[in-house]
DNA sequence: CGGCATCCGGGAAGATACTG
DNA sequence: CAGTATCTTCCCGGATGCCG
């Protein structure tokens, strides 16, 4: 099969590895989507309200582009839930290292708004783009968050950080509120009691704990542009 | 300044850093214009001659946006030369993770067509997507490589690898041909000899120490697209 | 010739409405 | 909820021409 009609896109006809990766998902909307689904599968309806703006039938062609090139699998949740989501295949989650490059990449822009809208998911994927396994020797954190009715665990041991979907469970502390409001709190630095104080956020559990997560992350340096 | 007027294309209106990068560097051709840059200054023309498919007016509107973004730069070689050429700032510079991210992850592509057309500075930085220190501790090589006019020494020493324009000069091999023919060579695991034998490349200097770094690379594997 | 503006055709993206 | 159909807008790509 030709490469066109697997993304139905133009081709960059170029051997270089970079160019083909950019005909698979290269495309607009193509790499957000794939960060919305780097941590487990989601149904059509979440993926289109995590990402603002897109349109629905951009966002079937990009879900049946990413299918027919073996980055994505739409499959049947078995009954009683019978209800279809997509989810990355093995290779699509291999894409990880290409969405956290962009990310680290551009938070030192100039033009960077962290205050435009966060989904749950790359606030989430943003924790392991900086996270700094030097800075994390000897500390042993597990925080849980939610965002509405989406609940993620993140654990830091052996100076390793884990995320996934996960219940509140067995962590030490919980936040609750906007992801926004997260990242204020972790990169802005923004003292965690005005957010409280604001309403932004709510905490349970060891506040020690959430505090000692917080300053695993330093705030991000803007680029040199002028050298 | 808002952002839209800077690359003059749509924003995701995004605080995800990833969106963000995409904002900036996901435009069609950006990225592969930055691969250009990476390994110093270049004229339009090179440009435009390295990037079969795109067209002058769509080569000027990305060097505008990348300018500026604070990306690139255009500066005027000093008489006698006297010439425009375009460069990356330090910042732009940084983005090189990025280039070699989708390259690492898209030539595991079951679609990837090494028989294309190759640019030399693709090949050069395919070597430093896949380079593996752990493979190259105890070996100390130095090649030449010559496409057209343009030439390129590597250098491997201290489980380390340096690519940069220059002269043959000091390298101990030296090779002349098309990148297609070296990526043959290096990742199609094509013998020395039949490339020599069908004029494909022309090797100057001690064979074996271009054997040797052929030996450095391994053949990459595909995806596995069904999990 | 290098660098860039202009015009135009085709096609992808965006917005909205509609259907099972 | 999960898409499809339709229409509009705008980007991309090719051709041409200007100017130093």
């Amino acid at each position: 099969m030709k490469l066109e009609k697997i993304t139905s896109g133009r081709s960059y006809d170029d051997a270089c590895a970079t160019a083909h990766a950019l005909d698979l998902i290269g495309e607009r909307w193509a790499l957000l989507v794939l960060r919305e689904l780097m941590l487990g599968a989601r149904r059509f309806g979440d993926l289109r309200a995590s990402l603002p703006g897109i349109s629905a039938n951009v966002l079937t062609q990009r879900l049946e582009g990413l299918e027919s090139a073996g980055i994505v699998r739409r499959r049947k949740l078995s009954p009683p839930a019978s209800v279809q989501v997509y989810e990355l295949t093995a290779w699509g989650a291999e894409a990880e290292p290409i969405v956290l490059a962009l990310g680290r990449w551009a938070v030192r822009s100039p033009w960077h708004d962290p205050s435009l809208p966060l989904s749950p998911v790359a606030l989430m994927l943003s924790f392991r783009a900086k996270f700094d396994p030097a800075r994390a020797r000897r500390v042993r954190v597990s925080i849980g968050f939610r965002f509405g009715d989406e609940t993620f665990s993140v654990m830091v041991r052996d100076a390793a950080l884990t995320t996934a979907r996960a219940d509140f469970g067995a962590t030490e502390a919980q936040v609750s509120g906007a992801p926004g409001s997260v990242a204020a709190l972790i990169y802005g630095k923004v003292r965690l009691e005005k957010l409280e104080r604001q309403g932004a956020l709510a905490v349970t559990g060891d506040r020690r704990m959430l505090q000692r997560f917080v300053d695993l992350f330093e705030l991000p340096s803007k680029a040199d542009t002028s050298t």
